[in-house]
DNA sequence: ATAAGTTCTGTACTATAGTACGGAGTCAAG
DNA sequence: CTTGACTCCGTACTATAGTACAGAACTTAT
């Protein structure tokens, strides 16, 4: 090839993920396939680094692929209200686990401290609250 | 029965899981399975329904089974050391989950706003911003 | 030009977190 | 004292998100 050209090994490093991730993305739609010259192999675009990265935030914030698959899918652009639905469904979602987060963040701060100010000697009080909490995400 | 003994049935109902969880949560050690009289059914205690309530918490904020069982099997109060480690982790990893979180409802909040105030006209580039944005988790 | 490294394709396997099911035993209500 | 619901136990199946691998084709470095 003339210069670097963009293979499905330099994509995935590029990335930051596995070549069979990339293939397992682009069978699930996540990620289009170019097509193929015949006899050669597919080259990608500098696009598919950022939505494959764009895949991996939304993924280390809990959603799944398939929800990912129906944000990237009004893509096209002709589905502006579908898409902003979407978005603004997540953001109700997004602060949700944020109130969730912070909650447990509360509760493990206050413990570690009081083990901290014991010197470790009630520790044990420490798994039991734990267990006997009320729950603050039900 | 005397007075409504606490059947596994019972027990799952409490606690809003499916009596099959319960099952699986007693053959992954999350859960202890009471001594079953002989020819007669098993009998559970108020605690189990706290403890599947602390799993399920846990879970929600993305802790696997495995770390909660790390946790849980401190239980026994003899090495509080290692409970106060596990617990500064889970602290430490929340506290990275809400930054995360934090950032990413930044961004989704912008965009819907930007949607909004276009009269949905501009919710193509919402979609764009999304694929083009820098990872904010990376 | 030949060997080593990639890509391609399809299929199979893995881990996590359950859910479903069959058949036997047990309980509780009429 | 039987019938229907629940429990027990083991095994098998499901979904999600990949990973691994075999064998052939293609590319690149020497």
């Amino acid at each position: 090839m003339i210069n670097q050209a963009l293979t499905i090994g330099r994509l995935a490093s590029l990335a930051g993920v596995n070549v069979e991730t990339i293939r397992y993305y682009q069978r699930r739609d996540l990620l289009p396939e170019p097509k193929k010259p015949l006899g050669s192999v597919r080259h990608y675009r500098e696009s598919d680094v950022s939505r494959i990265h764009f895949i991996k935030s939304a993924q280390r914030l809990g959603f799944t692929l398939e929800e990912v698959a129906l944000l990237l899918k009004q893509e096209d652009g002709t589905h502006c209200v579908e898409a902003r639905k979407i978005a603004e469904q997540k953001l109700a979602s997004v602060r949700e686990k944020l109130a969730d987060l912070k909650s447990i963040e509360t509760t493990l701060a206050e413990l570690v401290n009081k083990c901290d100010t014991s010197g470790g000697s009630i520790c044990c009080p420490l798994i039991n609250s734990l267990q006997h909490a009320p729950d603050p995400m039900s």
